[in-house]
This record gives structure tokens, C-alpha cells and sequence, in this order.
DNA sequence: GTTGACTGTCTTGACGTCGAGAGAGTGTGG
DNA sequence: CCACACTCTCTCGACGTCAAGACAGTCAAC
């Protein structure tokens, strides 16, 4: 099956033959599924009542564990987003009650970040939420190819997961 | 080499051992990666004084060919944006001089985007830019490898970018 | 020809993100 | 113990995007 992509490299291989549009091929591909992902996981998550950015920092501290906190500066390498981002997505969440903000003990520059119980449960309804959907997304592989998929994006992810970039 | 989706992996597994998170290894590396290379661009134009939005348009008139005119609805489904960006978006580049906006002869309603001959410069000389730059992030990969990425990945995209949504 | 559904583009207002920099606090080397 | 470089969070203004809807133009059925 074509895919808008194969068209985009087609068109470049008749409009600049010198050049090697091969790259492409892996990271458009890349760009834009990431991009209708979004689209679908905006629709998914208006059934709760949840913005994707929401989610992102919602999941993160539930992730964490008891007592579900973590720091601004935590949350920003998890979400790929800026500071001042971050300042404002907590401000929002704050507002709304699904987290609070208490004075880090140990820094006195520091804040820690914790969810509360409401912010907890709507983490964990919406998760599940996400799961269904991309799991329905993922159906058209098996999950041998599902397997290869993922070890073949970690190669690409980990050199600027790890190296701080 | 372990990546931030695997973290995250093991910590849903910690956390909601009664979830099934396997699709988080396939679609949180895709945005993750998608998020990378977002900023990557962003680095690599701005030698080039150019947007990626910027890029994303003028490519997509650059590949149409002679005479490297499209019309707004056409633009908009190869950027994956919404129409009132798509309007933003051509006012500030024919504002730039980049592009210019012709009445469509057999359609009233309509508009042509037209590249102008500095539009086609800045689109061919910021293409192999970018095409350097990911050929270094794919470096990671074998020939084969990203001939395999490239394929089980057109598997998903094939589905959004046909079935229209 | 008119009607009515549809299409293509643009307008508007609200919102979220970014980049740059400020301010408070830490901690190490001299 | 003091300076200085560094870290952490927040502030601010500019910018780009989105969703919803307005509006003109098209086209097919009658």
C-alpha cells in the first residue's frame, strides 16, 4: 500500500535526480505518523475530558510511583518541552486540582510536584483509554514486526535520549 | 542501549503490572523521535534563516514542479495542518516574498500558490541541509535496517494517509 | 433557471509553546 | 568564608496553531 510518503519521494526523485532522497523515506514517515498520532489522541482523550499535554504530565508522575512526585526539571526531560512550558502546564494542573506544589526539602530552589488522588484516577482511566486505541492503530503488524519496529526506533531514540541533547 | 521508552515501559510495568503497555515500545518512540527531530530542524534551518514551517511549505511547492504552484487545499493535506494555518502561513511567506498568490483561472473560489525564483533557491539549498542531517541520525542503521524501518512504517501510515482522516 | 448541498478559502479569538533572561539558591576552589 | 560558576524555576512577550464559523462560488437535480 502507497503512503503519502512514497508519493513525496517520487516527486522529489524527478524534480532533483542528484539528489539521495533516501533518508526520507525512514524520517518523514516519522514526522508525520507522529503527527496524525497526535491528531488521534486528541480525539481520544476529549471522551475524559483530557488535553494530550495534560496526559503527558499526569502519566509521568503516576508513573513515578509513591508518592507520585517529581520535580519541574524531572518532568521537562520526560515531555521534551521548555521550562517555561512546564511552568504553565503545572500551573494549569494546579488549578484544576490534579496536582499540587510543595516546597522541595532538600533544595530550597527546588518544587516537587504531586498528583492528587483525582489527578491520579483521571491518570489511570486515561491510560487505559490510550492503550485501546493504539492498539487498534497497531493491528496492522504482527507482533514479530511490532517487535522489529521497536528495536529498530530504539537505535534512532537512544543517542539523544542519552547523550543530553 | 537502553532509551527513555524503556523506562518508561518499565515503570508502566511497575506500576499497572495488569496493563498490557506493548504498543507504548512502538508509538512513544515514534512521537519521542518525531519530537527529536522537530528541534533538529528547527537547528539545521536556522543557518538558512528558515522555518520548518517555512521549509514544509516551500518543499511541497518546489516537488510540484513547473510551474511550482499548488492551491491551499492541496498544501494542506501534504502539512498536515488545519486551513486557517495554511492562510497564516501564506500570507507571512508572500509577505517574504517567497511565494505570491494567483487567482485559480478555473475556479472562482480559488487560489495558486506560486513559489517565486527566490522561494525555489531557499527551497533547494535548505533540502540538502536537512538531507545531511538525516543521513547522520540514520547512520545508526544499515542499509537494510532503514529499508525495514521505512517499510513497516509505510504499513502504518498507509491507513491515515488513504483512508481519509 | 432555481434550489440546496457542497467545496475552498479566509476570519476570528483563545490557547499553548518557545526563547531569553531574571532571581534565588547551591557548592566548590582558592 | 568568599567568589564565581552553575542549577533550578519562573516571568514575559512574541508567535504559530487550532476550531468554529463566515462567505463566495460551484454543480447537480429538478
Amino acid at each position: 500500500m502507497e503512503d503519502e510518503v512514497d508519493r513525496l519521494v517520487a516527486a522529489w526523485r524527478r524534480e532533483r535526480p542528484d539528489l539521495d532522497v533516501e533518508p526520507l523515506e525512514v524520517l518523514s514517515r516519522v514526522s508525520r505518523l507522529a503527527r496524525h498520532l497526535d491528531r488521534a489522541r486528541r480525539l481520544a482523550f476529549s471522551e475524559h475530558n483530557l488535553e494530550p499535554w495534560e496526559f503527558d504530565v499526569l502519566t509521568a508522575l503516576r508513573r513515578a510511583g509513591t508518592p507520585y512526585q517529581l520535580s519541574p526539571g524531572q518532568l521537562l526531560t520526560q515531555t521534551l518541552v521548555t521550562s517555561g512550558t512546564m511552568t504553565n502546564r503545572i500551573d494549569r494542573l494546579a488549578k484544576k486540582g490534579l496536582v499540587e506544589r510543595l516546597p522541595d526539602p532538600s533544595d530550597r530552589r527546588g518544587v516537587l510536584v504531586r498528583l492528587t488522588d483525582e489527578g491520579r484516577d483521571r491518570a489511570d482511566r486515561s491510560l487505559a483509554g490510550l492503550l485501546a486505541q493504539e492498539r487498534a492503530i497497531l493491528a496492522e503488524l504482527s507482533r514479530a514486526q511490532r517487535g522489529e519496529l521497536a528495536a529498530l526506533l530504539r537505535q534512532l531514540t537512544a543517542p539523544f535520549d542519552n547523550i543530553p541533547g
